[in-house]
RNA sequence: GGCCGAGUACCCAAGUGGACCAAGGGAACGGAUUGCAAAUCCGUCAUUCGCGGGUUCGAAUCCCGCCUCGGCCUCCA
């Protein structure tokens, strides 16, 4: 428990207190999807760790915690940070098989170009969909479109806020100018070399502190090296850790020539560079993206956070920072790192064999409601496995339940009163504890428990709770339309209707008929003193 | 093999040396309510924290060993 906020910094391996670089303000980059395929739900699971750690920053209930900062917090205005959050979406077409770090296996972006291909063929594109597979941007496009759509379901705030400024959202290939430029600059400084075959490698050797946040040291990726890169490769690296941060490829899906990019960019003297390093038409590597749009984006050398999931701990992470202050020449690329674990769903890891990389898209279409799949994704902490079952989503829906009752009835009495005018520090020192959020949601539930007759203040209270959680604000009719399967409003109105007679005829045997059939169709009715309601109910 | 992280009730999960004979949610069970249900409300539900040692007046919490699970060690959130 904490007045102030602590995080869990991988760079450090400690929690510590977040204090940004600037008062009142925090720059924030997430690593986000590859856009070869549909974003799963472990994917996301990493995306809203990072959703509810910005909104918490953001939270005027976070700045009010610290008696000493209270000052301070008011110059925040309602308190809580101003954050920019940038997001990016790789669209560059990587290999399936860096092994040979450097151009050896099928292509991703090729591999769902044939499968959208053979969908199309096969007619089992969603209707309404038209994407051309013989177009790698296009291919890229229409999955970036579907996890735009899944992380709106989902309330994905960066998403949400790329409507109004879409920087924040940017594509890897609409910043292949800012790759190269850095490239050259590492190049320029000597921390970077180009081989023979025209592949420019950084030189890890020139940074002595590769390894940090992983852990590792550069002797120990020498012994490891263990034969999985291939040794024609790394003949020609000065080191085997030595990466990839562009490649000579004419015949490369996507592709770009830096010469050219740069005099279209009306920028001779970085079209000269390229001349004189011999850069040549091919395609950057996959770390070379994220310092580039963290610091074309962000605006600075620093910035305050960065997360991605565990797995970019090494060597993404550990090469994103040795590019960035390499280029710099800073103490720091990102100050706090912050990594959520992976996902298990039944408690193995998530495999395609075993069809466990559900879609956000794939729980909708089984009747759960965004706001419950949002909670399930959240309520486990972020340094932990969580482990996702069905059992579970249900467990959500039924918390989901319960706050929206204690909302809907805070409404009817007129209060300023809160009820227990302590609970949001509670909710608050447990956020501030390493977001501590199934402390938090064990403070809500508590409180909703001892609170049988909430106020509108009361009402007003669980409304912040959510502006952090973002759960009641999924609005369920963000999801896409139900499964149409299912009765229209008015035959279950109809059958309603008959019901009501029957039951005031005493005829409880057609009554009940009638509920069982409704039941069938997973419609389930609520009798009450006005009558009976209805609602659909998740099909199982 | 090296480096990390985790193991708490039927399930999910908080708690990291005394206020814990362990929050909160779900399930289950008993009761109220209901024509019967659903929903709701009341109650019950871990003398115990992976296993074995140790430190301490005191340990789920610290130390040692073991077992199991997960991550990384150039695909992966």
């Amino acid at each position: 428990m904490s007045d102030q906020l602590t995080l869990h910094n991988t760079l450090t391996g400690r929690e510590e207190i977040f204090v940004p670089l600037r008062a009142g303000e925090c720059s924030f980059y997430t690593c986000g999807p590859t856009v070869y395929d549909f974003t799963h739900i472990g994917n996301f699971r990493s995306f809203l760790a990072a959703d509810l750690l910005r909104r918490w920053l953001e939270s005027p209930l976070c700045a009010r915690t610290a008696p000493d900062r209270k000052p301070e917090a008011h110059a925040f205005g309602q308190g809580g940070y101003r954050v920019r959050h940038v997001m990016n979406i790789t669209d560059v077409g990587h290999m399936t098989d860096d092994s040979a770090a450097d151009g050896a296996g099928e292509d991703k972006m090729e591999a769902a170009r044939k499968r959208l291909a053979e969908a199309k063929k096969a007619g089992t594109l969603p209707p309404g969909v038209d994407v051309d597979p013989s177009d790698p941007l296009g291919v890229a496009d229409y999955y970036r479109a579907a996890f735009v759509e899944d992380a709106r379901t989902l309330s994905l705030k960066v998403v949400l806020d790329a409507d109004r400024d879409p920087a924040l959202l940017p594509r890897a290939t609409d910043h292949i100018r800012h790759m190269l430029a850095l490239i050259l600059e590492l190049i320029e400084r000597h921390h970077a070399y180009v081989d023979p075959a025209g592949v420019v490698y950084f030189d890890t050797q020139s940074f002595p502190d590769y390894g940090r946040l992983s852990g590792n040291t550069l002797e120990k990726i020498r012994s490891g090296a263990g034969g999985r890169v291939a040794a024609t490769v790394q003949a020609s690296k000065k080191h085997p850790a030595d990466f990839m941060l562009w490649k000579h490829d004419p015949t490369h899906l996507m592709r770009w020539d830096p010469m050219r990019v740069f005099a279209d960019a009306g920028d001779a003297e970085r079209a000269e560079l390229c001349r004189k390093h011999a850069l040549k038409e091919g395609y950057p590597g996959w770390h070379i993206e994220c310092s580039a749009m963290a610091r074309a984006i962000l605006d600075h050398d620093e910035i305050d956070l960065h997360s991605g999931g565990e797995d970019n701990i090494f060597p993404h992470h550990e090469c994103e920072i040795a590019q960035s202050r390499c280029a710099t020449g800073k103490q720091h690329f990102a100050r706090y790192w912050f990594h959520p674990r992976f996902l298990m769903v039944n408690a193995e890891k998530m495999s395609k064999s075993k069809g466990t990389f559900f879609t956000v898209r794939d729980l909708l279409g089984k009747g759960f409601s965004p706001a419950a799949i949002r909670l399930e994704l959240i309520k486990t902490h972020y340094r932990s496995n969580a482990n996702f079952t069905e059992q579970g989503l249900k467990d959500s829906m039924r918390m989901v339940a319960r706050w929206r009752a204690f909302r809907a009835k805070a409404e009817s009495i007129a209060s300023n009163d809160a009820s227990d005018p302590q609970v949001e520090e509670r909710f608050a020192r447990a956020l501030n504890d390493d977001l501590n959020i199934s402390g938090a949601l064990g403070i809500i539930n508590a409180w909703i428990n001892d609170t049988p007759s909430p106020t509108r203040a009361d009402g007003a209270i669980l409304d912040r709770f959510d502006g952090v959680l973002g759960v009641l604000a999924c609005a369920d009719e963000g999801a896409p339309a139900q499964s149409s399967d299912g009765p229209s409003d008015a035959e279950i109105d109809a059958l309603l209707r008959q019901r009501a007679e029957a039951r005031k005829a005493k005829n409880f045997a057609e009554s009940d008929r009638i509920r069982d059939q409704l039941a069938a169709m997973n419609i389930v009715i609520t009798d009450g003193p006005n009558g009976a309601t209805w609602s659909r109910k998740a099909a199982l």
